[in-house]
DNA sequence: GTGTAGACTACGGTCGACA
DNA sequence: TTGTCGACCGTAGTCTACA
């Protein structure tokens, strides 16, 4: 787990988290709706989480996006 | 684990195995190169395990693709 | 070259409590 | 509302051995 993981598992946090709050949900009601624990969804925001793949998956439905747009850079156009 | 995840799991498998055997390594030349052990490989491919991140990654580098092309359906065009 | 099986260790993920 | 801490449990991932 070095910097550079770090990094991928924050950049991956922040996709979450600008996903989440553009729909105007609390951590809890992420977790709530994707059934997974409100404590373990800040963690990944947070990039301290090495996510699995079934959960990225739980998260992603929630946020209405592909799973494989959680893990790509921001469009900087967007 | 319901069958929905399993084909998800199977859809990613799918992906690594199209890719190693385009660049024409054998399981255990890829697991070596990406730091994971054979047998883990190979039961990646066949969609049994809940892959987390940082293994998808270091998988993903060694097939020379984004993490995130390893999430998506193949290309009928490709 | 790959699949399987078992035993093992590390960590993904849950949960309750408090700041 | 979010972060943190600690205890707990299942499974990701290692490794050896055999078909």
């Amino acid at each position: 787990m070095n910097r550079d993981d770090k990094q991928f598992l924050q950049g991956v946090g922040d996709r979450v988290r600008e996903r989440r709050l553009a729909l105007k949900l609390t951590q809890a009601e992420l977790g709530k709706r994707a059934g997974l624990h409100r404590t373990f969804v800040g963690s990944v925001e947070r990039g301290e989480r090495n996510v699995a793949l079934l959960s990225l998956r739980k998260l992603a439905r929630v946020l209405r996006v592909p799973p494989a747009e959680l893990l790509t850079e921001p469009d900087p156009g967007a």
